[in-house]
DNA sequence: CGCCTTCTTGAAGGATCTCAAGAAGGGTGG
DNA sequence: CCACCCTTCTTGAGATCCTTCAAGAAGGCG
């Protein structure tokens, strides 16, 4: 099961080339970052808190948790990652795990080595800064996260989340239906949000009730435009249509217009 | 008023090598990244949601908050910066703003042009490597919020903030009191926590009833065992007592034992 | 077919919000 | 030094959102 990793790696380049220019070499320094795949099954915990990692986990298919918990074992999730996100990018540079992963569904994960992070970064300085990029990227999804739990009811936050995931899925924004896989059960849907699971369970029905979204086996269909209203959502955070950044070293500005 | 870098830079280079080990001449390229102080007044906003910023934003005096709203207005603080952090450090490789900026008192902000950190960090890679560090670590505090706006409730929510608070000032754990400077409102902390001013004030007074925080004159002296028990607070993900990391290009591990 | 997970429903209780108004505090000008 | 104003803090009472507890229905898998 060691090394099928490019056509993962593809799309994290992807990813990547979205936000950053990147030469042919330092393309293909992504793509050789090799690493081992490995299954894991829902709720199987894969990085545990405090654990000090070796490796950087790419989501190749499934829904991976980055999750923390209070004294009384209640779970919060922080972070959702979706095929083609590495989990714990950051790691490369802070290898004490602050916050546990988790398979939210079967999960297949691409465990890449930090010492071939690191040395791909090391000889390109333009891949460097776009790693730090993408983990800005998380970081102010992380920002958009604590308004929503802290500032929106249940149903604004169930269908920010929704939205969000859909165009970081690449599956929005299209008018009317989107259909895309969302496997998550109500219970983690409940952990992501801050909610009981009662609760979500009676706000999604709501949202069906109105026609804005329906979760239901592992898919969701949603009325777009309605659901961005009622989620309050602004796709600006996730970046995703920014002109992507050169890297231009000694101090010249980040990108030209 | 342009040029009073030293002392301020001072002591941000100080939180670098708490988490990264440098060279002194990496420390100079610190010191002299330059840059001109401004005074702002309590609630100015000096950056603002989507601006396209050329300076990074130390802050030398006073606390100030990143902060995003919702669609009805109501407003989220979704990180409390405080002197000797670079607010935005993020938006040196990702110049527009997704969050605003904010003073939470009258602050002295020394604005440090992106070129000078961009050509710092090209000609010390290990330079690079601390500051995308030091990005992580305000990762890993928002992703803390996101816990205790989630899934604690106001008494916990405050005392946590006050617990991480003094430590990131460098004056906690220390057992029984602790005295420092804390300036935020209770309309601010309400925005902090994602509560109400009305509720903050409630829960507020019965910290003050119970001994273990009063928030007073700018002042809050704390019983701080008792507060961490009631915040639920482990001070872990702050990395403050982590050996500091140093940077060994090519591959090799980030430190060793 | 049967078991275990996930979803659904009801009813009561609690945490937090909303609205409204008054008290205290800090700064400024006369 | 007092008077005034504006911000901040405090208090009360009713409304609401969400939780808790409990139990039954539906769905997936061996």
């Amino acid at each position: 099961m060691a090394h099928s990793g490019r056509p993962d790696l593809q799309r994290f380049l992807k990813r990547l080339t979205q936000r950053s220019v990147l030469t042919p070499e330092e393309k293909h320094a992504v793509l050789d970052l090799g690493g081992h795949a490995e299954q894991f099954r829902s709720n199987k915990d894969f990085v545990r808190l405090g654990e000090r990692t070796e490796f950087v986990n790419l989501v190749v298919a499934g829904y991976v948790g980055r999750f923390d918990q209070n004294a009384r074992g209640a779970r919060q999730i922080t972070a959702l990652h979706l095929p083609g996100d590495i989990a714990d990018l950051h790691s490369v540079v802070q290898p004490e795990a602050t916050s546990a992963l988790q398979a939210l569904s079967t999960a297949t994960i691409l465990r890449i080595p930090h010492s071939a992070v690191r040395s791909a970064a090391a000889t390109y300085p333009a891949l460097a800064e776009a790693l730090w990029r993408d983990c800005m990227v998380d970081a102010a999804i992380l920002a958009q996260w604590i308004v929503n739990v802290g500032r929106r009811d249940a149903r604004a936050r169930i269908s920010h989340l929704l939205c969000e995931t859909a165009v970081r899925l690449g599956a929005a924004p299209a008018d009317g239906q989107i259909t895309f896989t969302f496997p998550l059960t109500q219970a983690q849907l409940a952990d992501v949000t801050g909610l009981t699971p009662v609760h979500v369970n009676r706000t999604i029905q709501a949202l069906r009730k109105d026609g804005l979204a329906d979760i239901k086996r592992n898919t969701v269909i949603s009325d777009w435009r309605a659901l961005a209203r009622s989620g309050d959502f602004n796709a600006d955070y996730l970046q995703t249509h920014v002109k992507p950044h050169k890297h231009l070293p000694f101090g010249q500005a980040a990108d030209l217009p």
